[in-house]
DNA sequence: TTACTAGGCAAATCTGCCTAGTAAATCTCGATTG
């Protein structure tokens, strides 16, 4: 059978998205594949039909559980039952039962963590894979390093035994990132797939403000007057409270979201926002992961991203849907302090790695470090982490190389912002690719018609007005 | 590095200024605690 048939026999599309034949065709082959797609553009598909066609399990690593729960939840709508989030949420006798059937289920989601215990891998080890997939594969490099360190050992784990071909799947494609994680997966002469980063129909807009209250007075002024939905990115916890307070007593629908709720409010605020009963989201960096929302017309940054990376994933939440938005970065002296301090505050110093050695050498728990409240959680996994790697010296100098990375990366998002140059072409050109065409309403330094943007907005907001008829009939029929 | 807050103190009975202390993002798992 065609792989097109198989598509419709499966999922009911009558067509691949770019890049997802290439990259069924290379797992059909037993290839290593790469695939970097940005996010909406049918990314999971590209292991979804291989599980049918292979006929066997496949293992999907997966760095959140509220992803891990959606892609659950949406193969369970395509009539899929054979399928299993393995992952702390599950009583121990749940997950002794799914362990024990583990064969059994044709995709298996689970965590870098969970992955990582003895049992687990047991069970695996066991277990005939068809495909081994690293969804969102762009956090080995991110959050490995200094932040989840069981990122860098699912390569050791790859490495021990023979395993089938690998699927690594991410939407940010720095050549660092790519670097990482070919290194870290041991991926072999791997087929790789890149989309085209630029976003044509996103405007790259950045204003230089004075300090904070002027970026305030400017944010309540730009989101009065026009439309959203849109993301307000913003530094801190506190910063996210404060401004969707103040969103609120202007009568905008905003909610703030951060990593201080609850999984349950954090699913409700998305959701809310999902359905359109939100106009604005006022979020620290916890928001965005697997939020598939197409119709995103505004990302807005109050600060200063730490990475170039992490901006383009930002911005690209908005306009999926291909029609026109806009993203606007707000600047003012001296921001970058402040994002390399908070990039590098959770590090361990080389006075905690003096101490780790001290405690092994007395025959103490380093853990002892962590009760005493010497040093965070994070900063004592990632010591914790290098210590059992590496020498104390090679420690000292590894954490001092990560320190200046970050640094640099914080320099090179500077660089953006300051360049008089277009924007587009200089962020196009640090993922390696050639920008094609400047689109109207470029970039700052091009040229944007903020105007007209908003006059856009207004008739989009009216055109909203006018679907919600639906949106009440579903209200009336539900009695709400 | 920055910026907010609490507390002390002067001078006046509420307010303002200064200083020292503190906090500033991302996740999962599992042990411990109230």
């Amino acid at each position: 059978m065609e792989l097109e048939e198989l598509l419709h026999k499966h999922f009911g599309y009558s067509s691949f998205r770019p890049g997802q034949r290439e990259v069924i065709e290379a797992i059909l082959q037993e290839k290593d594949v790469m695939a970097l797609l940005p996010t909406g553009m049918g990314k999971s598909l590209c292991y979804q039909l291989p599980a049918y066609i292979l006929d066997k399990p496949v293992l999907i690593v997966s760095p959140l559980l509220s992803l891990m729960q959606d892609q659950v939840e949406e193969l369970k709508r395509f009539g899929e039952k054979r399928v299993v989030a393995l992952n702390s949420f599950l009583s121990l006798t749940e997950k002794r039962y799914v362990l024990h059937y583990l064969e059994q289920y044709r995709f298996i989601f689970t965590s870098p963590e969970m992955l990582l215990q003895q049992q687990v891998q047991d069970k695996l080890a066991q277990v005939k894979l068809g495909l081994i997939v690293v969804d969102e594969a762009h956090c080995i490099s991110q959050w490995g390093y200094d932040f989840r360190p069981d990122y860098l050992r699912i390569g050791e784990w790859l490495s021990r035994h023979n395993r089938p071909p690998l699927l690594a799947l991410s939407a940010t494609a720095t050549s660092k990132v790519m670097q990482d994680i070919r290194e870290t997966l041991s991926l072999k002469e791997p087929f790789e797939f890149m989309y085209n980063v630029d976003r044509p129909n996103i405007h790259l807009g950045r204003i230089v403000l004075e300090d904070k209250a002027d970026k305030a007075s400017w944010l309540m002024r730009h989101v009065k007057e026009t439309a959203g939905p849109g993301i307000l990115y913003v530094s801190s916890r506190k910063r996210a409270q404060q401004y969707s307070e103040a969103f609120l007593q202007a009568g905008i629908r905003t909610a703030a979201y951060h990593a201080g709720y609850g999984a349950e409010d954090r699913q409700f605020i998305q959701q809310q926002f999902i359905d359109g009963e939100l106009d604005w989201i006022v979020a620290t960096n916890a928001f965005g992961m697997g939020i598939n929302k197409q119709d995103i017309r505004q990302v807005i940054h109050e600060s200063m991203p730490a990475n170039i990376a992490n901006y383009m994933q930002e911005i690209g939440r908005a306009g999926r849907d291909g029609e026109s938005a806009l993203a606007i970065l707000l600047y003012s002296d001296g921001d970058e302090e402040l994002a390399k301090f908070v990039v590098t505050g959770d590090l361990p110093s080389p006075q905690h790695v003096d101490r780790y050695e001290e405690l092994i050498s007395q025959q103490v728990l380093p853990a002892q470090m962590l009760k005493n409240g010497e040093l965070g959680e994070t900063a004592f996994r990632v010591l914790d982490y290098w210590m059992q790697q590496e020498t104390k010296e090679q420690v000292k100098a590894r954490l001092n190389h990560l320190a200046l990375e970050k640094y640099h990366a914080v320099d090179e998002m500077l660089k953006i912002i300051q360049t008089k140059d277009c924007i587009r072409e200089h962020l196009v050109g640090y993922f390696g690719q050639k920008l094609q065409k400047k689109p109207e309403n470029c970039c700052e330094n091009c040229g944007i018609h903020y105007d007209e943007i908003k006059k856009e907005r207004l008739t989009a907001e009216k055109k909203i007005e006018m679907i919600s008829w639906e949106r009440r009939l579903q209200q009336l029929l539900m009695g709400k």
